[in-house]
DNA sequence: ACGCTGACTATTA
DNA sequence: CTAATAGCCAGCG
Protein backbone atom coordinates (compact mmCIF):
# COMPACT_ATOMS: atom_id res chain seq x y z
CA UNK A 1 0.00 0.00 0.00
CA UNK A 2 0.41 3.48 -0.35
CA UNK A 3 2.35 5.24 2.89
CA UNK A 4 0.05 7.43 3.12
CA UNK A 5 0.61 10.16 5.50
CA UNK A 6 -1.21 9.33 8.30
CA UNK A 7 -4.98 8.00 8.84
CA UNK A 8 -7.49 9.69 6.98
CA UNK A 9 -10.71 9.02 7.95
CA UNK A 10 -13.65 8.59 5.77
CA UNK A 11 -15.48 11.39 8.46
CA UNK A 12 -14.16 14.09 6.24
CA UNK A 13 -17.58 13.12 4.43
CA UNK A 14 -19.44 14.70 7.33
CA UNK A 15 -17.52 17.59 7.07
CA UNK A 16 -18.55 18.32 3.90
CA UNK A 17 -22.23 17.33 4.75
CA UNK A 18 -21.93 20.72 7.50
CA UNK A 19 -21.36 22.69 4.35
CA UNK A 20 -24.86 22.22 3.43
CA UNK A 21 -26.70 24.18 5.76
CA UNK A 22 -30.71 23.28 4.61
CA UNK A 23 -30.52 19.55 6.27
CA UNK A 24 -30.56 18.28 2.63
CA UNK A 25 -27.89 16.00 3.02
CA UNK A 26 -26.47 14.96 -0.88
CA UNK A 27 -26.14 11.28 -0.80
CA UNK A 28 -24.50 11.75 -4.67
CA UNK A 29 -21.61 11.11 -4.46
CA UNK A 30 -20.35 13.73 -7.29
CA UNK A 31 -21.79 16.16 -5.50
CA UNK A 32 -19.54 15.43 -2.29
CA UNK A 33 -16.57 16.01 -4.67
CA UNK A 34 -18.06 18.75 -6.45
CA UNK A 35 -17.72 20.52 -2.98
CA UNK A 36 -14.32 19.26 -2.06
CA UNK A 37 -13.58 20.46 -5.85
CA UNK A 38 -14.44 23.74 -5.00
CA UNK A 39 -12.45 23.79 -1.84
CA UNK A 40 -9.48 23.64 -3.43
CA UNK A 41 -7.33 26.71 -3.02
CA UNK A 42 -6.20 28.50 -6.17
CA UNK A 43 -2.71 27.76 -7.37
CA UNK A 44 -2.87 23.79 -5.87
CA UNK A 45 -4.08 20.72 -6.94
CA UNK A 46 -5.00 17.45 -6.37
CA UNK A 47 -5.68 13.65 -6.92
CA UNK A 48 -8.84 11.98 -8.01
CA UNK A 49 -7.84 9.34 -5.66
CA UNK A 50 -7.34 11.84 -2.54
CA UNK A 51 -10.73 13.17 -3.09
CA UNK A 52 -12.55 9.51 -2.93
CA UNK A 53 -10.16 8.98 -0.43
CA UNK A 54 -11.38 11.81 1.43
CA UNK A 55 -14.74 10.60 1.24
CA UNK A 56 -14.36 7.34 2.14
CA UNK A 57 -14.24 5.70 -1.29
CA UNK A 58 -10.95 5.56 -2.19
CA UNK A 59 -11.16 2.50 -4.70
CA UNK A 60 -13.25 4.34 -6.43
CA UNK A 61 -11.15 7.24 -7.69
CA UNK A 62 -13.03 6.61 -11.14
CA UNK A 63 -16.12 7.79 -10.11
CA UNK A 64 -14.27 11.43 -9.39
CA UNK A 65 -13.17 11.67 -12.64
CA UNK A 66 -16.82 11.21 -13.61
CA UNK A 67 -18.07 13.42 -11.20
CA UNK A 68 -15.61 16.06 -13.09
CA UNK A 69 -17.30 15.34 -16.03
CA UNK A 70 -20.49 16.73 -14.46
CA UNK A 71 -18.78 19.59 -13.14
CA UNK A 72 -19.27 21.70 -16.36
CA UNK A 73 -23.14 21.01 -15.73
CA UNK A 74 -22.92 21.94 -12.19
CA UNK A 75 -23.58 25.15 -10.09
CA UNK A 76 -21.34 27.09 -9.50
CA UNK A 77 -19.27 25.26 -12.21
CA UNK A 78 -15.93 23.41 -10.61
CA UNK A 79 -12.20 23.72 -11.40
CA UNK A 80 -11.84 20.33 -12.48
CA UNK A 81 -8.70 21.61 -13.75
CA UNK A 82 -7.03 21.84 -10.59
CA UNK A 83 -7.57 17.76 -10.42
CA UNK A 84 -5.16 15.73 -12.03
CA UNK A 85 -4.23 12.20 -11.55
CA UNK A 86 -2.13 10.96 -8.99
CA UNK A 87 1.31 11.22 -11.05
CA UNK A 88 0.25 15.16 -11.46
CA UNK A 89 -0.58 14.88 -15.08
CA UNK A 90 -3.22 16.21 -16.60
CA UNK A 91 -5.12 13.25 -17.93
CA UNK A 92 -8.79 15.20 -17.84
CA UNK A 93 -7.08 17.86 -20.22
CA UNK A 94 -8.80 16.21 -23.08
CA UNK A 95 -11.99 16.88 -21.68
CA UNK A 96 -12.17 20.46 -21.92
CA UNK A 97 -13.54 22.70 -24.58
CA UNK A 98 -9.71 23.24 -25.70
CA UNK A 99 -7.53 20.26 -23.95
CA UNK A 100 -4.54 22.85 -23.44
CA UNK A 101 -7.60 25.25 -21.50
CA UNK A 102 -6.88 23.25 -18.78
CA UNK A 103 -2.65 23.78 -18.36
CA UNK A 104 -3.66 27.50 -19.50
CA UNK A 105 -5.82 27.98 -16.36
CA UNK A 106 -2.99 26.20 -13.98
CA UNK A 107 -0.24 28.41 -15.47
CA UNK A 108 -3.27 31.28 -14.77
CA UNK A 109 -3.24 30.14 -11.65
CA UNK A 110 0.47 30.00 -10.91
CA UNK A 111 0.86 26.44 -11.32
CA UNK A 112 3.72 25.39 -13.58
CA UNK A 113 2.63 22.61 -16.48
CA UNK A 114 5.59 21.17 -18.23
CA UNK A 115 4.25 18.54 -20.79
CA UNK A 116 1.02 17.72 -19.43
CA UNK A 117 2.26 17.17 -15.79
CA UNK A 118 2.25 19.39 -12.89
CA UNK A 119 5.58 20.95 -11.94
CA UNK A 120 6.46 19.61 -8.35
CA UNK A 121 3.38 18.42 -8.05
CA UNK A 122 3.96 17.20 -4.81
CA UNK A 123 4.16 20.40 -3.43
CA UNK A 124 1.44 21.56 -4.91
CA UNK A 125 -0.69 18.67 -4.11
CA UNK A 126 -3.76 19.62 -1.66
CA UNK A 127 -4.77 17.00 0.29
CA UNK A 128 -8.55 17.56 1.40
CA UNK A 129 -8.72 15.23 3.84
CA UNK A 130 -5.59 17.30 5.75
CA UNK A 131 -5.67 20.64 4.49
CA UNK A 132 -9.98 20.94 4.24
CA UNK A 133 -10.04 18.97 7.53
C1' DA B 1 -34.00 -3.16 -17.38
C1' DC B 2 -29.19 -4.78 -18.91
C1' DG B 3 -24.63 -3.77 -20.43
C1' DC B 4 -20.84 -0.80 -21.89
C1' DT B 5 -17.92 2.79 -20.95
C1' DG B 6 -14.94 5.61 -18.34
C1' DA B 7 -11.02 12.36 -16.45
C1' DC B 8 -8.20 6.29 -11.69
C1' DT B 9 -5.20 3.47 -8.92
C1' DA B 10 -2.58 -0.38 -7.29
C1' DT B 11 -0.73 -4.79 -8.20
C1' DT B 12 1.32 -8.32 -10.98
C1' DA B 13 4.20 -9.96 -14.88
C1' DC C 1 12.35 0.13 -15.77
C1' DT C 2 7.54 -0.39 -18.56
C1' DA C 3 3.17 -3.01 -19.84
C1' DA C 4 -0.98 -5.21 -18.85
C1' DT C 5 -4.85 -6.51 -15.69
C1' DA C 6 -8.18 -6.23 -12.15
C1' DG C 7 -11.32 -3.66 -9.03
C1' DC C 8 -14.35 0.08 -8.49
C1' DC C 9 -19.43 2.40 -9.20
C1' DA C 10 -22.60 5.08 -11.45
C1' DG C 11 -24.37 7.53 -15.69
C1' DC C 12 -26.18 6.64 -20.32
C1' DG C 13 -27.76 3.91 -24.78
Amino acid sequence: MTPRKKNSKPAAREKLASVNPSGKKDDSFFQLVFEVARQIPKGRVTSYGAIAACLGAKSSARMVGWAMNLAGSVKPKVPAHRVVNRNGMLSGKHHFSPPSKMEEMLKKEGVKVKKDTVVDFKTLFWDPATELL
